[in-house]
DNA sequence: ATCATGCTTAGCCATGTTGCTAACTATACT
DNA sequence: AGTATAGTTAGCAACATGGCTAAGCATGAT
């Protein structure tokens, strides 16, 4: 288990602006250029590519050019140390509940065989 | 599905600091006072109030003050909006690869039935 | 009453983020 | 060749973030 994961920074970071979640979006159903990609968000062109390589440094996406347009793919791979973290989360909360759990079923055994 | 939850932002950027992620961490053991929340971090009270700040507002800690020391506790349901939006990401993306598949399969369909 | 503890507020500083425009490059079209 | 298209780069402005210190306030212990 990582102490202090640099790369879970930036996929958090990565997801937590909108317009970088309407840019994975589109892309989670194909490949999309960095003008389509733009279409929707409403914002310049400079913008979202900024926002791609935020999306790339996160590696939620590569992209590569063809000719004088760029194609970029959503990278499914990347979410899984998040995916991890939040599945390591869990466990120790439901830890925690089935310790609480344990702890009200002694309770109520002492309860009914106590003096 | 919202098209712009404000409600994403706040928690995909609380996740995104690897204190927080730590005090999280530490809190899904169970409640915890600030102070207590600071230790491991090594940083300062002022700081790691910020920090709690930022977690309350993005519903995942909750705090109430008992004598003169604040217990703070996780909120896991909080963390509900995030597994939605994953999922849809999930679906989305796993809809493409079924599409795929289609297409694979119609193409060699054609290849042994064609002209 | 005094002192220690635990938190809180105010305010500073450096850096990072998000948007923009303007100017540039490289590829395609006619 | 000349024009349109698709990115790209540089640099600016406004605001947010993450750390700090110093000073304040409320509660518990002696």
């Amino acid at each position: 288990m990582a102490k202090h994961d640099p790369h879970l920074d930036l996929l958090f970071h990565a997801l937590s602006d909108p317009t970088r979640r309407m840019m994975l979006n589109r892309l989670a159903r194909g490949p999309a250029a960095v003008t389509e990609l733009a279409g929707p968000t409403g914002l310049r062109l400079p913008t979202i590519l900024r926002h791609l390589s935020v999306l790339e440094a996160a590696g939620l996406v590569a992209s590569q050019k063809d000719g004088r347009v760029r194609s970029c793919a959503f990278q499914p791979k990347a979410m899984a140390p998040m995916h991890d973290w939040l599945e390591d989360q869990r466990r120790l909360w439901e830890g925690r509940l089935d310790r609480l759990d344990d702890y009200v079923t002694n309770l109520m055994k002492e309860r009914n065989h106590g003096p």
